[in-house]
Parts: C-alpha cells; sequence; structure tokens
DNA sequence: CCATTTACCGGAAACGATTCCAGTAGCGGG
DNA sequence: CCCGCTACTGGAATCGTTTCCGGTAAATGG
C-alpha cells in the first residue's frame, strides 16, 4: 500500500525532491548518490536508488545546467546545412562531440554575415559552452565583435582569422590539392587555366585564387583567369558562358571552385556545346555524390570532410577541458581523370 | 577587508539582480520592463532600460527556460544528417523553427534504432519542447516506447507509425512518383521492372515496393523484382549485380530506390558493361546535385525537400501553440529522361 | 470627506538541481 | 575520559529568472 502523498502530483514528473520524500533523505543526499560523491553509505545509495527506480527519476538538464554554470552544448553556425560538403562536417561534428556528452544546436545563416553575427549572440544567450564556426565572411566587424564578447571557446572550420587569436581552428590544405591540379594541367599542355571561383571573403576560395596567382607568376607562358564570385550555381553559370564566349583568347581548361558552383559550369559547358576533355579540360573542388559518374569522370581535388568536422569537435573539447588553442591543417589530393587531356590545337 | 556588500564580481556578466541594484528598483521591475508587462510606468521603464544598456544586460536562456517550463528548443533526431536529402529538409526546417523563436537540436543515429530511443530520451532530459523525427526503423519497440513517454508533441517526417497517434506526420506520395515512372517504364515496351530498394523499415521504402506489387498484380504480362536491403551505395552495387547477372531473365530496367543507392546502381551497370538506355533503362529516385548532367541524364522521381522540412516545423509549430496534430501528404513528380528507352530486343 | 478603484511597485516563492557548511555519531588513541 | 578523526547526513544558500500577492499612493466618485 502507498501512503498516501499529500500534494505530488502525479501527472508531473518526478524531481530529486519527490525522490529524496520517498527515500526519507534529504535532497543533498540523493543529489550525492546521483553524482557519485564519495560522501554515501552503502544504505543510503541503495535506498536513493530504489526511490529512483520506483519513480522513473530522470534529472533535468536545464537545472543541471543552471546551476553547474555548463550546458554541455555546443553551437554550430553554418551557411548551408543543405550544401552536402558541410552536412558532411556536421556529421563529424555531431558524430565525435555525442561521445563526449555534448550535443549540438544547429543555426543556418543562409551565407548572410549579419546574420552570423546575430548567431552568435543567440548561443551566447543559450549559454553553449563553446562554438564551431564556418561564418560567410571572415572579416565581418560585427562578426568579430560579437564572437569577442563570446565566453566560451571558439573553433573556425574551415576559415581563419587574424582578429581572432583566441580561437582554434582547421582548415584543409587547399593550396596543395590545388597545386597538383594546376600542374597536371600545365604539364599537359594547357596555358591558359580559369578558376571559377567562390567569395573570397572566406578561406578556400582565396586560397584557391592565390594558387592561380602563384603559378602565374612562377612560369611566364601561363596565363590564368579568376572568377570571383558567389558560391553558387549561377554564377558557376554564368561566369563560364562569358569565359568561354572569350573567343580565340579563352581557357583551355577551367577549375570549378566548389561544389555548389560545379552545376553551373557543367551547364554552361553543356549550353555552349562543347565536349570534355576534348575542346576542354575540367577540374572541381571538392569530391561530391555522382561526379565519379560524369561522363567524363570528372577530376577532382579530394579532401576527407568527416575528419574536418571530427577534428574541429576535437579542438573545441580540448578548449573546453582548458587546454591550449590550436590551428590543424588537414591534407587534400587531387584525382586525375578523363575530363583532363591536352588542350585542342589552336587555330594558328 | 570583509565587507558585507553584496559581492558585484565584475567579471560575471551582469544578471536582472545587478540590473535592478544599478537602477534602483526591485528585480521583479526590471523583470516586467523586460518582458513587456502593462504594470510600468515611463519613469521605470526608462530607469531599467538605462541600466540594461549601461551593464549590457543579456537575459539568460537558460534560467528562463527553467523558469516558464519552456525551452524554445526542438530535437531533430535523423538518421544521417550527412546525407544531402536529410540535410535539405534540415534546412527548411531549421528556418521556419528559426522564425518562431525556436532552435534545432541536431542528433544523428546512424540509421540504428536503439540509438534513436537513446537520442528521444536525451532529447527529454534535455526539455526540448517538441521534436522532429526520421527514426531509423518505425517499428521499433524501445523507439516507440520513449516516444510514447515523451511529453511534448512530435512530428514524423516521411515516416509513420501506427502506433503513435498522437504524433503529426508529414511525408510525401511517394506512390504518385514512382507509378508514374513505372508506367512509363511499361509503356516503353519493359516487362520486367526491378526496384533496388531500401530498408523497407521505413515508409518510402514500403511504398515504393507496393507500387511495383500493385503494377505486378494488376498487369498480368509485367513482371516485378523488388530488391530491399539498406539504403546504401554497396547494397545498390550488389543487388544491381545479381540482378544483370540474372542472364535472360534479368530485368530491363532498374529503379535505384534512393539517392544513397544510386552509385552503387551506376557502378554495377558499369562494371556490366552495359549501356544506358541501349541495354537497360534507368529510373532513380529523388533529385540530387549533378543527376541531371550524368549522361544520359537520369529519369528522375522527384519532390521538394525543403517543403518536406518546412512543412514538418509547421506541423511542430502548430502542436505547440495549442492545436490540433495533423497529417500531411506532399506531392511527388516524375520526370522522364533519356535514361529511358524502349528494351533491347531479346533474342529468341 | 470617505470609499473605492486604478496604477504601480517590492518582497518572496517558485523552477529543479548542486554544493558548501555544520553537525552527529562512532571509534581509536593518548 | 576526552580529544580528534573519519564517515556520513541534513539544512540552506545559490544559479538567474518569472510571477503571484499584497501594499501604497494617487485619482475618482458620490
Amino acid at each position: 500500500m502507498t501512503t498516501d502523498e499529500p500534494r505530488t502530483d502525479p501527472t508531473r514528473r518526478a524531481g530529486v525532491r519527490q525522490v529524496a520524500e520517498r527515500a526519507g533523505v534529504a535532497l543533498s543526499s540523493v543529489s550525492r548518490v546521483l553524482s557519485g560523491h564519495p560522501d554515501v553509505s552503502e544504505l543510503m545509495r541503495h535506498r536513493v536508488l530504489d526511490a529512483v527506480a520506483a519513480l522513473g527519476y530522470e534529472p533535468d538538464h536545464l537545472a543541471q545546467s543552471l546551476r553547474r554554470g555548463a550546458s554541455m552544448t555546443v553551437g554550430y553556425v553554418v551557411g548551408d546545412i543543405s550544401n552536402p560538403l558541410t552536412a558532411q562536417i556536421a556529421l563529424g561534428a555531431e558524430t565525435a562531440l555525442r561521445r563526449a556528452g555534448y550535443s549540438l544546436l544547429l543555426v543556418n545563416s543562409t551565407s548572410d554575415p549579419d546574420l552570423d553575427a546575430q548567431h552568435i549572440r543567440l548561443l551566447r544567450q543559450r549559454r553553449t559552452d563553446g562554438l564551431l564556426l564556418a561564418m560567410a565572411d571572415e572579416r565581418h566587424a560585427a562578426t568579430i565583435a560579437e564572437l569577442e564578447r563570446y565566453p566560451g571557446p571558439c573553433v573556425l572550420v574551415d576559415r581563419v582569422c587574424a582578429k581572432l587569436p583566441r580561437a582554434s581552428g582547421v582548415h584543409s590544405d587547399h593550396r596543395a590539392g590545388l597545386s597538383a591540379a594546376v600542374e597536371h594541367l600545365y604539364r599537359l599542355g594547357h596555358r591558359h587555366i580559369a578558376l571559377v571561383n567562390g567569395d573570397p571573403r572566406v578561406l578556400p576560395a582565396r586560397e584557391r585564387a592565390a594558387v592561380l596567382r602563384r603559378f602565374a607568376r612562377g612560369v611566364p607562358d601561363l596565363e590564368v583567369t579568376v572568377r570571383p564570385g558567389g558560391f553558387t550555381a549561377a554564377h558557376g553559370r554564368d561566369a563560364t558562358a562569358a569565359l568561354l564566349a572569350g573567343g580565340a583568347g579563352r581557357p583551355t581548361a577551367v577549375i570549378a571552385g566548389g561544389n555548389q558552383i560545379l552545376p553551373g559550369v557543367l551547364a554552361a559547358v553543356r549550353a555552349a556545346g562543347l565536349t570534355v576533355p576534348t575542346d576542354l579540360s575540367l577540374v572541381t573542388c571538392d569530391q561530391v555524390a555522382l561526379v565519379e559518374f560524369l561522363r567524363p569522370p570528372l577530376a577532382t581535388v579530394t579532401r576527407d570532410l568527416g575528419d574536418l568536422g571530427e577534428v574541429a569537435a576535437a579542438l573545441l573539447l580540448e578548449r573546453l577541458s582548458g587546454r591550449a588553442r590550436r590551428r590543424v591543417t588537414l591534407p587534400t589530393g587531387f584525382r586525375a581523370d578523363h575530363s583532363c587531356a591536352p588542350p585542342p590545337k589552336r587555330p594558328t
């Protein structure tokens, strides 16, 4: 027979209070048992645990967070989660963080720097313990300001920002892979290579542009064209169309500077009625589903995005456990394929 | 030097307490001003707002959640966020939810039903106000049990579960699009159509299989084969290889039952040395990047995944604002393309 | 001029946990 | 016999808010 408890609302879930009452001990003892404090007798442990089981007690994570001053939550600010690249990074990060007991609060900025800043502020108010960040503009003043006010550690993923010396960071070695690609094209005989690039406000685009420019300086007979713009199919299409309309001066090889840009490039190439690689060589950045089934299969600058996410999570966890900030660079590679061939003979 | 003044630690961020102190008013008044309570004089409003501005006060979302009993957070349990389909849904949902003031807690189950259940429990402890759920197995007992214990509203996305009458749901009308595809193939002359299907523990796979079986029953001279398995490229490859090895009895058209399966199907077709559509017609489910640039471009069962996410969010918001649960079905379409052609003549 | 409303404000009790601080009891040692 | 030590336990403060409740003063009405 259960003792009739005076005002124990059974619809409401049990708290430490109810557990204590039922076990006939103090609240503090319940808490001690549950948190594994050494000062508990075997008898106490059993009484409490029994009551916990009987009531189906579950701790309230919110109250714990408030009291302990740690929410066991990290924010992930991302430009566009629907981008498979971003999503792969997110997977790696979420898995690693969850393993360490953290949950991931995801916010999407639609690549709008102002939204980035707003989101950082939101995540501060939500008391996230740390931040993973792939901002849309590494130099955006409001974003940097909010980041400086953010009290917890922060990891930039595939981004760098000199004004944030406090932040850890992980990024791919974009130069290595793309350099290999350009070299490959040069060896095949290409003397005019174009890069349909993304937005230079972020690291990957700047690094890729830098590679082309460095080659242009170092190799006198190589002409390069860089077309910066947004990481969008529309930009890919328009920029490529413009390049291909260049008549005799047009490039013989085009590099798509990102998976979002690639479909646009392909569309423009198709619209121009050119065949790859006979009329034009093609390279893309970042392995994405189906790239290897295009005809011809596309040469690709590759990297492991799951790694990127995992390392980002690891760096954040390091800082959360008091260790120092770090910067990590991950390798990239280049997979040559049938989309690259010697350039067509120029009509002299 | 012991001052019994209330210790005002300047390193610590200001709370309502500090604001009240500085403005020379009571805590309750600060709260009233900030929450727009009618009982505030103009003078009070200004004094408080000035103090807020001076101290840079920001409310603590955690404490608010605890006190108000609403965390303004919803959980999203997902099999694999790195799947672009899932990611697109997530984008739609996050955008709609954020507009309504909610944040999204993302958890990944790697399509493991047990993890699904664990995650639901975690999200309950974290006091999320509601749940978006695309479970790995609609009939998994532990998952259903946890879901029944979950106190808030819940929306199944692209899933159904008869045992959960409380849940809202949104799913695509998978039958419509796939029926159109099968009809198209039949009209072209195909009499043996195979579906390399996903895991029948979830709605989309079951619906797709149902379409094939219904046709088989209704159209006597049509043979169908369904190969269920995981939503993986490996299954796509193996199942397709087995089908194509079937000699004279092999299907003349293959449908890839999901974007994850497609690369495997393509690999097997390529390995078998067959050309599409001369030797084999191909259809895939779900528009995904680059599908239209395959050679030949793939006929596709289409749907709008952003919509799916947005509607899921809308259904959840409805329930959160006290309205009744609802089930919504979204349309699918079929885009015929060059990957479908009449079957090769059979050697008689 | 008194009664009643109106408009506003402050105090204190929640929300559900953790943790510090005393206090009690048992026990061995000097 | 008393002291100090160990092993444990209960009470109360605290985290940062919201909200109920009672109270005061001015304004209104008759």
